[in-house]
DNA sequence: GCCGATGGTTCATTAGATGGACCACTGTTG
DNA sequence: CAACAGTGGTCCATCTAATGAACCATCGGC
């Protein structure tokens, strides 16, 4: 139906990235393709600067940081993240903790944006994080305004455990997700990182449903069941911000 | 020699990100390929989930989440990141203001870090943001200790100019990379931003040379002259500091 | 020495990418 | 309103160029 090589060749590059740094058979037999094909693709994607050979190591393959420029120039969350930065920066200012940014992708929320405490104390995700929607703030507010559909076939995938206090029942997951509707965001504590507590709420635009979510996370210690309210509205608040001003 | 349709494919995957959003006979123009080439490739990169097209606005293509998801896994600055993030983050407490970590690709330095300030009044580079390396901190202090090829590679392009401030003469550029060089840190007042300066300092493989380069950015109100030393030394001894702990 | 890995190359076969030509539609302009 | 210059999209005969089985070279272990 259409250009088979390119399938393949992405394919590789979606192999390189989860298995980097891997070397040509590991690659051939993680795609089931066959290693000249394979190796030929390799080729190409490093005459083009999407991947790269340690120097060391064998030769084994990692991406390069070109591939990363070219695809986070914009990035269609590029417009979330330009009506977002403002609010955000001002829940941060108000909070004072860490602040996420995050939008779905496959069964994952994609830490695309992050604004940091001056706490020495941090709550800390690598920007371009892939973390479970069950085991976060923000994917399961995420969730919680997604279609029934989409909440019946994230839980049919097995739900696994960040921490000993992730929740891994389906049926306690839909009861929180109905906890969260009706209180407006969601919270989440230690569900994703031990001693780290985070409150979310979902970005919905009126065209498309939800588009991503935002959070305040910190330390357990300073994130306490006290502020819950405090920090939900305020969250809640700059959400509904961003959802107004999305283009949708 | 290799794997045609794969560069093409490639080719207008970064077209995509360039011109984003983009409609197809644009992009037909601009990588100089049949439209019909064309539409298979962008139908084929729609399927892999690495472009979408807008719903309204008559359907332009622009890169998805997915492509900055998968890219943004590792990518060669990761291990850097890994490394750089601990020193990077007292540092932002030390000083108080914006800090960039940034690597080389090709002519530019892109952003793959960014610790940012609480102030109010914030230094603000996005993510991903490729920015020239003479018009910048963190680029002057990596040319400051590339190798003399690589300098005169990049001197022999015009020196576009950011803000009335950058440095565009070659003789200019050379003579402030030897300052920097006996200074140990780079100061680029309003070069890249008016009225933003920013200190930057060259992370430095033992086994490689520079692989990236660090910096604390402000208002040029705030990063007075009478701080530059207070700020470049720190910088510095962080960039030693990051630069020791580095795999190669 | 053999064995099981690895990375890498060759080349006959034919799958499949190519691109010129074409259609349908929309908005602009004289 | 007819002609026109755009746009996105599809067909299909031609022949390029992607494929993959078979092959070789090298490494490390026992």
């Amino acid at each position: 139906m259409s250009t088979r090589s390119v399938t393949t060749a992405i394919r590789v590059l979606e192999a390189v990235a989860e298995l980097q740094p891997v070397g040509l058979s590991e690659l051939a037999r993680a795609v089931d393709v066959p290693k000249a094909t394979v190796q030929r693709v390799l080729v190409t994607l490093e005459e083009l600067q999407w991947i790269e050979r340690a120097k060391r190591d064998g030769g084994k393959w990692s991406i390069a940081v070109h591939a990363y420029a070219v695809t986070s120039r914009g990035s269609s969350g590029s417009r979330i993240r330009d009506v977002a930065i403002g609010p955000l920066s001002a829940l941060q200012l108000e909070t004072g903790e860490t602040i996420h940014l995050a939008v779905p992708d496959e069964l994952r929320m994609v830490v695309i944006e992050r604004l940091d405490t001056p706490h020495v104390l941090r709550a800390f995700l690598a920007l371009g994080s892939r973390i479970p929607m069950h085991a976060s703030a923000t994917g399961l507010a995420f969730l919680a305004y997604s279609s029934d559909e989409f909440v019946s076939v994230y839980l049919q995938h097995p739900l696994g455990a960040s921490t000993p206090d992730t929740m891994v029942d389906p049926q306690e997951v839909r009861a929180e997700l109905q906890v969260i509707r009706s209180r407006g965001y969601s919270i989440n504590p230690g569900g994703l990182s031990s001693g780290i507590t985070a409150i979310g709420a979902a970005l919905i635009s009126r065209e498309l449903g939800p588009v991503g979510s935002i959070s305040v996370s910190g330390p357990s210690s300073r994130i306490t069941p006290d502020k819950f309210e405090e920090y939900g509205t305020a969250v809640a608040a700059t959400a509904r911000q961003i959802s107004m001003a999305l283009p949708g």
